[in-house]
DNA sequence: CCCTTGCGTAACCGAATGGTTACGCGTATA
DNA sequence: TATACGCGTAACCATTCGGTTACGCAAGGG
């Protein structure tokens, strides 16, 4: 129904499956063979996968094949970039604090 | 019961949550009321983000004070940033395929 | 032309999710 | 000390989710 991409990747099956087809597209039947779970419910996450846009489907013949579009990642990587400049910004505090009190232990 | 950070992040309430913590922390009450959802329920969205380390909580008095801990999403980062290197390796191929193009054009 | 194969989907089921109200407990306050 | 407040949690409920099996359909190969 709806087209979230961080539910999709909330999924560690569906990251599987990402990172599967980070390395080569292929097709739905080699997808699920990489995994035990029925290949009905590889489908389902490939649909939602589908959905969001993250994974592209294109028929071959009898065959689909998925392959990924990376760039859907964006939004989560957009709504992280503050949070990752806050903690970095953290870090370098503390390495500055860190530099402080070995600049105090050596003037004293 | 377990502490996943991707799930954490699934929900736009607690994505809210977030949001609102990176501006200042507050105590539970005040998360609770910029939200139309009942207080428990937030206790419960509280608790997920406590859970996987997203979110700190400190006692002070009767109060409890929350404070994201936005290094936290460092997993997440890691897990994304692959597949960033691979849509921007994806843009950075396209730019050189339009400047191919020009390049062939003002040639000929 | 049949039979296999790749695939989606429907139907079903148990577990997890996310909301609610009701309650209890500890801390501030009058 | 009585009362109000901040908070977590239990109990309950509806919905969603993720798995399964069973099926149908279209494309390829004998």
């Amino acid at each position: 129904m709806e087209a979230d991409v961080f539910k999709a990747i909330a999924d560690p099956v569906r990251r599987d499956i990402i990172g599967l087809l980070a390395r080569e597209k292929m097709t739905v039947k080699t997808v699920a063979d990489h995994f035990s779970i029925s290949r009905p419910a590889i489908s389902r996450h490939l649909r939602v996968l589908r959905e969001c846009g993250l994974v592209a489907i294109q028929q071959q013949g009898r065959e689909r094949v998925c392959q990924i579009q990376p760039e859907e990642l964006a939004p989560v990587f957009e709504w992280m970039e503050p949070y990752r400049k806050m903690w970095e910004a953290k870090l370098d505090s503390f390495e500055a604090y860190l530099e402080g009190l070995k600049k105090d232990r050596g003037e004293e």
